[in-house]
DNA sequence: CGTGTATTTGAATGCCCTCAAGGGAGGTGG
DNA sequence: CCACCTCCCTTGAGGGCATTCAAATACACG
């Protein structure tokens, strides 16, 4: 068995008022006031590498965490080993909020890549509801935003075939992927192995490399160097019947 | 087709102060200042009829609710039909978050019986988050139960047999109703029907028959009057392999 | 090179699906 | 009071999608 990777704080590198992800324009601008808070909120960073564990089912997490850098995933294990994946976490997710509001996690969260994250203190979270409420709003917003994308995949995962399943997962990712600058013009590479798919579709890691060999001879993606690359999010999206994301801002903590 | 029923505002008949739910053991006390602003936050009561909408998907609804009598359920669709449920609702549980924060459902929500709710001005939500930061935290909290409760059924469909499946569905809504006093001190009835199971757990109807039949023939449930009477929680929950819901105390809106 | 991980393919089995039809319970109207 | 409708549950048969088992190939890494 191969050693897990592991997590290291790395003190603080990127200040919230010069975050990169901040610029994007998918991410709604912050006044002053709530950009000081923030950054005065924010305690450290934290590097991951790929394979680490950054929450686990059942620890009682002291921390929040938003991703600043690299891809990750949330999943749940049944008792005899089973694991579903819930949901892809992206640069400006949060994570750790159920443990922040709940005390205890109910899920895992694993690194897919090299990860860079902003660690908050879970303490402080009430003085935020306190002093800032946009910020407090900003947050149920988020919880709210998880929720429906996993409204969506349960869709997926209980009524879309096993090919349509498929077209829609690499789809929704590369479409999120997109909107936080991952690939830039390019196409989207995704560091998920075949594995990674068929624990979040639901089914056999047989069935799921038949299912993406219909996807590689239609052209709308590739895999190789251990990963996904989407070469045609609307053929996928057609393929899912997929209407793709809303293009409301978000906020970024 | 049957006339599909509708939903009527009938003023206001249970206050805040005296609402029964809010008694229950379940339910964190508020002080008399988050109740009283709940109370005035309030804007009167809907009767709907079973089988009602009572939100629909890519409707802008004005407002939230929370159930105070009846059962219904949160579900999405495709567009040749197909539709996936996503979660049920019960007394106490808050609908319309979605709605409120984003300004567009993504799901619609239909009464399995006749149903009561308490209607909130979603316009004033911020006011909520201004003034009383203990309840906004609330609303995150609430949101993120819900994600928890998505989770463990993305879990289940996605990862558990069948006969597992249908198991732990019925021990969760069971045990979700027990807490807020359905049932009493005998078995829980729940209004639904095979089709609702089967839209749940992403089969079809007639193999979910089939595998409800192993559930009746396990005396674990029965099936009568048009709904399933839950007769072994505990044993149900040993079939899913399910170790039930966690006893933390949660907020009322 | 050897080892470990990931992908690929084939074969046999089986879970679950669709199609089809029948039956029971309750409601409505003649 | 019975005929009829509708909704829901039930059962059987046959087929297909997806599973498990098994093994081969490819690739990266030390």
């Amino acid at each position: 068995m191969a050693v897990r990777g592991g997590s290291t704080e790395v003190g603080r590198k990127v200040s919230c008022e010069s975050c990169p992800l901040r610029q994007m324009p998918t991410f709604r601008a912050f006044d002053k006031e709530e950009l000081a808070f923030v950054s005065n909120f924010k305690r450290g960073e934290l590097a991951a590498d790929k394979g680490a564990t950054l929450l686990s089912e059942g620890s009682n997490s002291a921390h929040l965490f938003t991703i600043l850098a690299g891809w990750g995933f949330r999943y749940k294990l049944l008792e005899d080993g089973r694991r579903q994946i819930l949901n892809y976490v992206l640069p400006g997710d949060m994570i750790g909020l159920q443990g922040g509001l709940m005390g205890e996690m109910q899920h895992s969260v694993e690194a897919l890549s090299p990860m860079l994250l902003c660690m908050f203190e879970r303490d402080r979270l009430m003085e935020l509801y306190r002093g800032y409420p946009g910020l407090a709003y900003d947050i149920t917003w988020i919880a709210s935003r998880e929720e429906r994308m996993l409204d969506e995949n349960l869709l997926s995962v209980g009524r879309r075939s096993a090919l349509e399943r498929a077209a829609y997962l690499l789809a929704f990712i590369a479409s999120r992927a997109r909107k936080v600058g991952m690939g830039g013009k390019g196409d989207v590479d995704i560091p998920i192995t075949q594995q990674h798919v068929a624990d979040t579709l639901g089914l056999s890691v047989v069935h799921t490399n038949k299912t993406i060999r219909k996807l590689i001879d239609r052209k709308l993606v590739q895999w190789r160097d251990g990963g996904c690359k989407v070469l045609d999010i609307e053929g996928l999206m057609a393929l899912a019947n997929w209407s793709g994301l809303d293009e409301t801002l978000r906020p970024l903590l």
